[in-house]
DNA sequence: TCAATGTGTATGTCCGGACAATCGAACTAC
DNA sequence: GTAGTTCGATTGTCCGGACATACACATTGA
């Protein structure tokens, strides 16, 4: 075993703000992950026992536990009884998100823009009705999109909503993401459902994303929901799988 | 407004057992998402108070805000202050796991089969070594297997895992998944970081999957980490998408 | 009629303490 | 030397309480 594993101690300056309206816990376990995305908390290290760290901050355990056990959750952290708590080994990305195509294209300097196609009010179809829990031949919004990156054509983004949920104006629609507009009109998102396949393009396909017929695709289906459970979105999308891919981090629950 | 929104508060009977070993926490969460899933607590039911259910139960607040958090956590329960807890109004799936082919696929009867085509220690690509995080050149365990449903093949999984981790036995490789096989020899999976593509078939990998050349084929890299956040298993596998679509779901962390 | 205000209720946050369970290492006995 | 034991350290679980905060609803006022 020529690994000796020392994993020492890391102390570093954390300080709490008690008259800030922001939890404590939350306070803190910011200030671990930043120290952690800084790289002042490298992998392996031990955080040092929760009682002491209580201690040194002037709070309880009860709160310190609240922070560290966020953080175990996001993994960046692992909890071992009577050993300690610890960073982990890898370099975690960003963990899971409900990801925005526009937001994650604007992040990454890609210039993102969208042409609305159509934006209409349309009786429900079966399928849309069962995504969306709603009754057949009742009215849905019907959205499509192009979405272009660098002013190539990147995605086709069909989107299916209840109707009366939101007002979609075309021009909000070309300047930002759905999501985005969802959330501006208090809608908060939850949770979504996601299948993820591939196909060969049809002629009509391939035409608006300039490939060619018989082309792979990568498709998503996605039905979007919210915080009381209601679904809010469904969406039938198709992306040029040379400019796009899906990535995403996964967690175990034991 | 037609809706009246009742959403009553319903009553069933909980129990805990004390003198078993399983948290108290924990007995109460099981107990609360079978009802769920039996169908006893409806989709807008409230759950009580807090404080009531943790007199009723002879537990504490805490440890009642423990089990109901967990719940919350896997997008069964909603909480809204001053309204109280209730049940999503959507029919949830599984919550996201990380999916192991073999275990899907037995658990939708299709009969799955595995042929192992390739089984060896080989050095470490220069891509192979940095997903793992270890030194290229190093030996590493190298697996080739074709994945078949009902007799037809449906996936080709090509697998990387540290040298000296796990012994690899093929006719135990064939008989059940790799997933299956590391929880057994005592690793803890915690997370796997992914990316999902698509692409057009070469010559050889239509031939292994009976394509055609150029057919649109559903790709996806992962590399799994277990609970210290050391890489444990780089995967780079293909699947036809005829056969098979990646099926999963998000939460959103807010 | 409609808006502003109050009030009750529920969850959100935080505290201090107690004991149990588990891991690792030092120690002991053979 | 090796196997088993003990022991300290650390997290896991649970308790009872206190105050803060946000939401729904009723009341009040213009």
């Amino acid at each position: 075993m020529p690994k000796p594993e020392v994993d020492p101690t890391v102390s570093l300056d954390l300080s709490v703000d008690r008259s800030s309206p922001v939890p404590l816990y939350f306070q803190l376990s910011q200030q671990l992950e930043a120290a952690i995305e800084h790289g002042a908390l490298t992998p392996g290290s031990l955080l040092g026992n929760e009682i002491e760290l209580a201690a040194r901050l002037g709070l309880s355990r009860p709160t310190v536990r609240q922070a560290i056990q966020s953080l175990v959750d996001k993994g960046l952290l692992v909890r071992r009884r009577g050993v300690g708590t610890q960073v982990v080994h890898s370099q975690v990305k960003r963990p899971l998100e409900l990801s925005s195509l526009y937001d994650d294209l604007e992040a990454a300097g890609q210039r993102p823009a969208t042409k609305v196609l159509v934006n209409t009010v349309v009786p429900a179809s079966a399928e849309v009705a069962a995504a969306l829990g709603v009754a057949e031949g009742g009215d849905v919004h019907r959205v499509e999109r192009l979405r272009l990156a660098h002013g190539e054509p990147m995605a086709y983004l069909s989107n299916h909503l209840p109707g009366g949920l939101l007002d979609l104006d075309t021009a909000q629609l070309e300047a930002t993401g759905l999501y985005r507009l969802m959330r501006a009109a208090g809608i908060t998102l939850h949770s979504a459902r996601q299948s993820i396949g591939a196909r060969a393009a049809t002629a009509a396909e391939a035409e608006r994303l300039t490939e060619d017929e018989g082309a792979p695709l990568l498709t998503m289906q996605r039905t979007t929901f919210d915080d009381t459970g209601r679904a809010v979105e469904f969406g039938d999308h198709i992306y040029r799988p040379s400019r796009y891919s899906f990535e995403f981090q996964l967690l175990v629950r034991p």
